[in-house]
DNA sequence: TTGAGGATTCTC
DNA sequence: AGAATCCTCAAA
């Protein structure tokens, strides 16, 4: 298991210099990686756009919250839901541009004490990052990770790959927990996976 | 200055 | 089905 994240390297702008909607699919099965060893692999994302989003926080251009959506591919966006919970996105696309990935679930591959600890009540290991707000929660993250470039060797949080490929057939449904622009098929996923966040189509 | 609405999760 | 829990931002 270790293994494969201690030959993982950081993914590349290029890798993510497109719209959000193109780049999504392709995350999965890439790699989130903690500077402490912790590790999940990535299995469901949504794509978020800029001003053109009405679903996106973005929709009404750069506000407190927002601005490091509004910077470089590979900035970390960590934002603050529902007063309890934090989920991270990767921005993508061009500076300016505001698109970004919502991070929505991952497997835990590396660091499973310091995921036992961050998420006690958990009993299944699938269960440690079955959702936006758990993965990060297991993580650790929060808003000292917003902006954050995860494309550094050096950051706390890393947007690696192992070289395992995304599904040949992602997984595609509408976005979840959104009121406006619910017809955008977003939301991919690894077909089947046991972390896909609960209660999801799937 | 106000207040409505959250890219959620857990419990009952 | 309802609670937790508070930040953000548009509107007044």
């Amino acid at each position: 298991m270790t293994g494969a994240v201690e030959v993982c390297r950081v993914l590349a702008p290029s890798e993510l210099a497109d719209h959000s909607s193109v780049v999504a699919p392709g995350l999965l099965n890439a790699l989130l990686v903690r500077d402490d060893g912790r590790a999940v692999r990535i299995v469901e994302v949504e794509a978020y756009g800029g001003i053109d989003d009405q679903a996106s926080h973005a929709r009404s251009g750069p506000t407190a919250r927002n601005a490091s959506m509004f910077e470089q591919a590979g900035t970390a966006y960590v934002y603050f839901s529902y007063g309890i919970h934090w989920c991270v996105n990767v921005v993508t696309g061009q500076r300016g541009d505001a698109q970004a990935v919502l991070v929505r679930a991952g497997s835990a591959v590396a660091g499973h004490d310091l995921f036992r600890s961050a998420r006690p009540n958990v009993v299944a290991d699938c269960g440690l990052a079955n959702g936006p707000a758990k993965l990060a929660q297991a993580l650790g993250l929060d808003r000292s990770f917003d902006g954050v470039d995860l494309l550094s060797p050096a950051s706390p949080l890393r947007l690696c790959s192992d070289q395992m490929p995304p599904p040949a057939r992602p997984g595609c449904t509408s976005r979840v927990g959104i009121s406006r622009e619910v017809d955008r098929a977003w939301r991919w996923f690894v077909p089947g996976h046991p972390s896909l966040s609960s209660g999801r189509p799937s």
